[in-house]
DNA sequence: GTATGATTAAAACGAACGTTTGAACGCGGG
DNA sequence: CCCGCGTTCAAACGTTCGTTTTAATCATAC
């Protein structure tokens, strides 16, 4: 009220304000579907100081996830540094393994205070997005965690192929990334149902400790490695083939 | 070269080929990402034709996701009606019913040339979209095939609450859309390793199953109902708090 | 051969987009 | 007191968007 135009903030609390309303907005409508308009007009600040700040829309996006993921991530080496030190050398348990690596995501998943919530969806719903700078910086973002994660799981699972390991920690993601963006997708599809957020962790962990431990499928060609649980029975009707009228 | 301008094309044949380059560039760019003008463009079309044929560019969308869904979930019913009337009333395997749902989706995905895998990719990720008209239905191409077959997974796993099926299934729905549309995300954060997709469906069956077969999460409140194999230790951390700077 | 109805072409519509501009503002140190 | 610097402001830039409009073109029936 002091002057004839809108009040000064202080420091860095437009930044931060842009950034805290670009997470949700990004989130609910999608990178292209979020106006730099709608941005600025909900965070109560003039429309040119979000690219005073950022720049272009593309970087005000990776700064939306730079925030946030140098802080998962950062979780996620330290809680894996523990355990390893802890182990003095000794493999670590898959489950200690997917508690470092899927912890820090369900905690900042369903902390809804500081906004985690909303950002973990917009991860898992930007982790299959197929636009080019995404891609760029989500790699760079994770490239030490999940080699430095595939690796301690190689250790717990030892006569595991590498490739096996690898394919099994991109299902788990998947199944991650849909128990944390998609519930409400659930419940529209069938019902309402039991959906207390405190037991997801659970639910969630034990199936993926249950996939991750899986006998191995027998593959086409190569030399089967490990005993296989009656697994590959069926063949999923690999014919599709003139199907479409 | 017969007259002046274009030529004129048979029957459906321009709504078709609006059809399938709008499912490869609304997979490519997502919604909100491709224009009117691109697709038509790509179709070697007219941009009118798009809104004359299907009225909005929300339409075309819709029709996209018809012509495959219905396809889809028509594959997905007649296998799972084949395998009850095989059964005889019997409860069904929970690897078939797997397969039953799966395996239709598995097989487009893996069709590289009828454009069923661009469309699976689009599937996975529009499934977490939240623009409402998508999801309104998502909800109604869906709801069918989601209760004939937790029904039947229901029966094939007796003892395991329903609320628990719908969440694995729920999971499982995340690591096969993950499995379908992420492919080269993975290669992205992971260097290149074995991505034959004649290997994909084994693997993944291979997982989906120890999932859905692992034992039961202890939860918090509520009477345990089946033994459950030392899983729940650590609680994920649940303290998130005042970590953010 | 021509009238008819379906389909396409080309151009234009207003609105919304990301971004830029240049002036005004608040506030610290001379 | 005022000047310089970081920040915010209103306004405008040129482009692209989804959609509509008007006229031309085609296949077909008479």
């Amino acid at each position: 009220m002091a002057t004839q135009t809108g009040e000064t903030r202080s420091g860095g609390e437009t930044r931060e304000r842009i950034l805290d309303v670009a997470e949700v907005l990004f989130t609910e409508h999608g990178f292209e579907g979020t106006s730099m308009r709608l941005i600025t007009g909900n965070a109560g600040v003039n429309l040119a100081a979000a690219n005073y700040h950022f720049g272009t829309k593309e970087a005000l996006f990776q700064a939306v996830f730079h925030r946030r993921l140098t802080q998962l991530n950062r979780m996620r080496l330290d809680a894996l540094d523990q355990m390893e030190l802890e182990a003095e050398g000794l493999p670590l348990k898959a489950s200690q393994v997917l508690e470092g690596f899927f912890g820090p995501v369900l905690a900042m998943a369903t902390d809804t205070r500081h906004g985690g919530h909303t950002f973990m969806r917009l991860l898992g719903r930007t982790y299959t997005e197929p636009a080019q700078f995404i891609r760029k910086f989500m790699a760079e973002e994770f490239s030490d965690v999940i080699s430095r994660y595939s690796d301690a799981l190689r250790r717990a699972l030892p006569g595991v192929p590498l490739a096996e390991i690898m394919w099994r920690l991109h299902f788990m993601m998947g199944a991650v990334s849909y128990a944390i963006s998609g519930i409400d997708a659930l419940q529209l599809v069938s019902g309402r149902f039991d959906d207390d957020p405190a037991q997801l962790a659970p639910r969630l962990m034990s199936f993926l400790l249950g996939g991750l431990r899986a006998p191995l499928p027998d593959l086409i060609s190569p030399h089967a490695q490990l005993p296989t649980g009656g697994v590959g029975d069926g063949a999923f009707a690999p014919d599709f083939g003139a199907a479409r009228a």
